[in-house]
DNA sequence: ATAATTTTGAAACGTTCATTTCAAATAAAA
DNA sequence: TTTTATTTGAAATGAACGTTTCAAAATTAT
């Protein structure tokens, strides 16, 4: 009986999130995201139900488009130091690619909205959450075959991985020197070894 | 023969950037500029031109205050690596004690002003390229007595560190637990030595 | 075909936005 | 005290904001 939705969601949540991306979350009008994917206005709030809950929704899209970036990471690499620095090294093509010097779309989100929406907050803190814990256990992993240190725990290597990433993300806005971001992944991880 | 300023300028860029700090650039509207000050409008725009303009002169009030910490910062130490971990206390101090986790007013700006708006992308790169030589100058000196090693270049490790409190002010910003902010410097730390 | 149900388009909602205007109040200099 | 320059207050500017409304179009099942 319905008529059913003619948009391709994906699409449609792919060209809200690159508007979201550019521009941030306060910056960015119903217009512009009307004008990004060419639905009316109406089917966006039908659809999304409002600016806010669109953008929560790309955040997630976003963080699962990472999530199987990294299982599918973890599974090619042979150690987890190597899947640690597949990660970084993700991050550097990404920021290479990146004409527009966006970073991260959560770490943005972060800054911009953590303190000033409940909603984005616990987005957040269940994405550091989900981060922190396959990060440690990369870690575990790393201390038992060695290519890891034990100098510290995987508690604190895991809060500390976490740290230089969004460290990194911030750095590549303004730094766009391939070697210079080399380095500084190499700088990082030898922390490790 | 001129009527004079009657407010006292630095209180209004205080509590401009109070605000500034907590709701970023864009939700940020007049109408909170002038509840936070207590100016009328037409005195803030006579005074600081546009919104644009004052949120770069609190940038500008936010670097200065934090340049002149770390010169009394060097003044104080005994050594390179301990005026470096001055510094991360100092950021670790002004997280735990904000309520309201709000970062740091210029990496917040990084994240949302970086790529759109060409005067504030100027002041940027001009602060990292003022921290980055403060730092190298640092690692320099601790390189030479020793307190820092040499397995990379004072760039590499000015970088590294520029990247660290980045990453360090990102993390606290959901991390509010003291124990874990202070591994979290000793780990970043740790590869200096 | 017809009925049922949803999406769509266009316009309008009331609010808030950054900025401007301008006369009145103010204060230093003459 | 008068002149001169500036700050102030209050109101207004027009544009843009997020969201709602509702009739028309569209689509599927009967």
């Amino acid at each position: 009986m319905p008529k059913t939705e003619v948009f391709n969601r994906e699409d449609v949540l792919k060209q809200a999130t690159e508007v979201f991306h550019t521009k941030g979350y306060n910056a960015t009008s119903m217009q512009d995201l009307v004008d990004a994917t060419g639905l009316n206005r109406s089917s966006i709030y039908n659809s999304f139900k409002s600016k806010q809950n669109l953008y929560v929704t790309c955040l997630k899209v976003y963080e699962n488009k990472y999530q199987r970036i990294i299982s599918k990471l973890l599974l090619e690499s042979n150690s987890p130091i190597n899947a640690i620095k597949s990660l970084f090294n993700i991050y550097l093509k990404e920021s290479l690619s990146d004409n527009t010097n966006k970073g991260c779309l959560i770490i943005n989100c972060k800054s911009e909205m953590a303190n000033q929406d409940i909603a984005i907050h616990k987005f957040l803190l269940n994405n550091q959450k989900g981060t922190l814990q396959l990060l440690e256990d990369l870690i575990e992993k790393g201390q038992k075959d060695k290519s890891i240190n034990k100098n510290k725990s995987k508690e604190a290597y895991a809060l500390y991985l976490f740290s230089s990433m969004q460290g990194f993300r911030m750095t590549s806005i303004l730094v766009n020197d391939k070697n210079q971001l080399q380095g500084l992944i190499q700088t990082t991880l030898q922390n490790l070894k």
